[in-house]
DNA sequence: TCTGGGGTCCTAGGACCC
DNA sequence: TCTGGGGTCCTAGGACCC
């Protein structure tokens, strides 16, 4: 048995409780407001709502611009990402109380298998109440619970009612509410695989349900098989599966201005390299391929990768790779953003990493180590000051 | 319409090997 | 060599999720 548990509008709900908490009158969540990135930094799109927010049809992921036209008294409040880390923590370990079975799917979602607590809470549905109110009272904000005895029945249950709400769907009640919804609603069916569903006539999810599995697979590839799958209440493999260490690890960066100059790309480019680089060292994991990624001016998009023989966690290796990369994709357009991103990661214990290691390698590798002690020691400085 | 950032997985085509 | 086909690895691009 699984709970699915999402945080409602999360962004806004957990910027909404810290104001009440420092005082503030006024609940974001009571009025028209939206969590926005700058927009001078020209990163400026709808993290999250609010319900009346909503109303106006303004949606996540939309331009604050186009926000705001549509509502003009609209109250725009910027992100706090470490605000959702210190928020998204404390439900987290809130759940740990009553179980360690938790996969997390995301900040603010989570799959709690219950299937250990049956003894003590016989009831699920009352359990997920008791969860949902304890959050409330504790943390001042409110999820979504589902229900079930599968993590996507779960999943698509705590989408159903929103917000402040526990949903329970079994796959013998997916007919009566799960077949009705449009396609869209169906996880994993996104703008274009619907845009090819609705093509052929299947408009919702029960339509896809009862067509053929073989003529899906067909017309869709794998993503119309899962699709399938889904339709019915049924997943082909877990959801999710509970994974030790990320399979890539990436930055990339919407820059203030379009560059066009090599030299203004190759800084931003390093200093993306510094931060993934750092990143992949914390982690004790090497890389083997390195990518680098562009967006115009245009919104297109333009990547190259490149395998290394040797897998690398040095920051100077990695950005004379980055360099050859970039000067091989670059087409000389106005660049817009700019990402790196390491994959193929392998655990340091697993390579012999000295043994094909150059003198400047080596040497690399210890600026490399103390770079990232001196950064730790900022951190706690800064930490013990606060 | 003037469009973020962090991820995962799939597909198609080419290189290379046997 | 004018050649078949399977397997594997790699790359670019795209779809999806939050």
């Amino acid at each position: 048995m699984y709970f699915h548990i999402d945080v409602n509008s999360a962004f806004l709900s957990w910027e909404a409780a810290e104001r009440l908490r420092n005082g503030e009158q006024v609940d974001l969540r009571d009025i028209p407001s939206i969590v926005g990135g700058s927009i001078e930094k020209r990163r400026g799109v709808v993290l999250a709502k609010s319900i009346p927010a909503k109303a106006y049809g303004i949606k996540t992921g939309e331009p604050v611009v186009d926000a705001v036209r549509k509502c003009p008294n609209l109250k725009v409040v910027p992100s706090n990402f470490d605000l959702y880390m210190k928020s998204s923590r404390a439900m987290f370990d809130l759940f740990r109380k009553y179980t360690n079975r938790i996969t997390i799917y995301s900040i603010d979602e989570c799959f709690i298998d219950i299937r250990d607590l049956d003894y003590l809470y016989p009831d699920h549905v009352a359990l997920a109440y008791e969860i949902k109110e304890e959050i409330k009272k504790q943390l001042g904000f409110t999820v979504s619970v589902g229900v079930s005895d599968q993590m996507l029945l779960a999943k698509m249950a705590s989408d159903m009612k929103k917000p402040d709400a526990v949903t329970v769907l079994y796959q013998s009640d997916i007919e009566d509410k799960m077949w009705g919804l449009p396609i869209e609603d169906l996880f994993m069916v996104g703008r274009q695989t619907s845009k090819r569903l609705r093509k052929i006539g299947i408009a919702t999810i029960g339509d896809l349900a009862r067509a053929k599995p073989d003529f899906i697979e067909n017309y869709l590839g794998a993503i119309g098989k899962t699709a399938w799958y889904y339709a019915n209440g049924q997943e082909e493999k877990p959801l999710v599966e509970k994974r030790e260490r990320s399979k890539s690890i990436g930055n990339s960066n919407t820059l203030i201005h379009d560059v066009n100059i090599r030299s203004e790309a190759l800084i931003e480019i390093l200093s993306l390299t510094e931060k993934v680089m750092a990143r992949l060292r914390k982690e004790k994991m090497l890389a083997k391929t390195i990518a680098v990624e562009y967006k115009n001016s245009d919104f297109e998009t333009f990547a190259h990768q490149v395998s290394l023989s040797n897998p690398t966690d040095a920051t100077m290796k990695a950005f004379e790779e980055a360099e050859k990369l970039f000067d091989e994709l670059w087409r000389g357009d106005a660049i817009r953003a700019i990402g790196l991103r390491v994959s193929n990661l392998i655990s340091v214990q697993n390579e012999q990493v000295t043994l094909f290691e150059s003198e400047l390698e080596r040497k690399q590798r210890k600026v490399d180590f103390v770079v990232d002690e001196i950064k730790k020691d900022v951190r706690i400085t800064r930490s013990v000051l606060l």
